[in-house]
DNA sequence: TCTGGGGTCCTAGGACCC
DNA sequence: TCTGGGGTCCTAGGACCC
């Protein structure tokens, strides 16, 4: 046993987003809820317990959902509550420690080794929890204890909902010996089937596993699954405040229809650089790589395609030029179906102090129009006047993206 | 009749510089 | 006739997570 022994807690919601809204209108309460963005060709986003009894999953369509439970209620997603609701539950979590990371809207990490002593035990602080969630949000969650995050994460996964799993250091290799491999958080899929075909199945295996013959097979990541067969993970809950600076910035959306009007695709492209630019200027960061991520109308095919700039930018006009500069490149194959734009290689702490008097007005003109559009919603105001041609404008909206604020990056008030 | 949107990290190969 | 080699930046693509 070493003397740095840690204790991590991963708490998850469980049907983040169908227990928000279950909780804030009783009506919806025991019934098969599905909630789903606003775009055009929705899919569920989450569905709350009763649904999934039914079949009903994530990523499924509309349809499919609805053919597998005709009661199937369709509750259209909002963002801003579940935001505000994860950071209240986060500041629940930091009233026992502050080392609390946020792994995802509805997902966090607790480093408590230093708490036990105030609270008493792994257990009591997770009680704790669970009741002020419950009697605060009216939501469940389940909570794995153990070691560290990744074996905190897999323990909260193993009873859902509403659980409380403890894995004890004692007990790691035994709870791990016929555990799917893929069970693991990081080994997905593909890594999965690899593993297979190489006669892995179990993270007891992984664990026992060749180091050389996964790092062969891996490349660097080889020596981390083979650590994460034998339960070990030595990473840091990183707290709020903390984490590394966002690296890119970006907004895709799926069309309501496929296009092939270049015209149209500008009008999309423009909306998504004004997304992608407001919200640069909003974390204040400008990026010098401009990329464009196209999806054809067969769903399977798709390119993406980046430029790298003289002078890193958020302004939303240079943003777009460059995207269409990116487009005019290629000749499309078939109509589109989704369109992207993200802003990388990122520079933080952008100062704006724009020599000329232009640039100084163009700076208000983009300020003013940033405002209006926080406070109205998104991009009421545009750039029209950077379309080509007299057309009027679509009335398409793009749906507000599904989480327009990592909440890793956000200063909550 | 389908199949969302937001990210991160890693690899490979080419251009270019000293 | 020898034709290096390290470092950095860039693009492209794949895997993973929620």
């Amino acid at each position: 046993m070493t003397v740095n022994q840690r204790t991590v807690i991963h708490c998850d919601m469980n049907a983040f987003f169908a227990s928000v809204e279950q909780s804030a209108r009783p009506e919806l309460r025991g019934k098969p809820i599905a909630v789903v963005g606003s775009g055009g060709r929705p899919v569920i986003t989450t569905s709350s317990y009763e649904a999934r009894a039914r079949g009903v999953k994530t990523g499924m369509a509309v349809w499919e959902g609805r053919r597998l439970c005709p009661e199937l209620i369709i509750v259209i997603g909002d963002n801003k509550k579940y935001q505000h609701t994860s950071t209240e539950i986060n500041r629940i979590f930091q009233d026992f420690t502050p080392e609390v990371e946020a792994f995802s809207i509805d997902e966090s990490w607790l480093d408590i080794t230093h708490s036990l002593k105030m609270f008493g035990s792994a257990e009591t602080i997770a009680y704790q929890i669970k009741a002020r969630i419950k009697h605060q949000f009216d939501i469940t969650c389940s909570i794995g204890i153990a070691p560290n995050k990744l074996l905190a994460k897999l323990a909260s996964d193993l009873q859902k909902p509403d659980g409380l799993t403890i894995i004890k250091p004692d007990d790691v290799s035994r709870i791990l010996e016929h555990m799917p491999a893929s069970e693991l958080c990081g080994i997905g899929k593909k890594t999965a089937a690899t593993l297979r075909l190489m006669n892995i199945n179990t993270c007891g295996e992984l664990g026992r596993c060749d180091e050389a013959r996964l790092t062969r097979k891996f490349g660097i990541i080889g020596r981390r699954l083979m650590l994460m067969g034998q339960g070990i993970d030595d990473s840091p809950v990183t707290p709020f405040g903390e984490e590394d600076e966002v690296k890119s910035v970006g907004h895709s959306s799926t069309l309501e229809r496929d296009i092939d009007d270049p015209l149209e695709i500008r009008r999309f492209l423009l909306q998504l650089s004004e997304m992608v630019g407001s919200r640069a200027r909003r974390y204040n960061v400008a990026g010098k790589t401009i990329s464009l991520y196209v999806r054809y109308a067969d769903f399977f095919s798709s390119w993406g395609k980046q430029t790298t700039i003289k002078r890193h930018t958020n302004q939303s006009d240079e943003i777009y030029r460059t995207a269409v500069g990116i487009l005019e490149t290629v000749d499309l194959e078939q109509p589109v179906r989704l369109l992207g734009i993200s802003l990388s290689n990122l520079q933080h702490e952008v100062e704006q102090l724009p020599l000329f008097i232009e640039d100084r007005k163009k700076l208000e003109a983009t300020k003013a129009m940033d405002e209006v559009n926080q406070k109205y919603g998104n991009m009421v105001v545009t750039l029209g006047s950077l379309l080509p041609g007299k057309e009027k404008r679509g009335n398409h909206v793009i749906p507000p993206s599904w989480r327009p604020d990592g909440i890793k990056n956000v200063k909550c008030t």
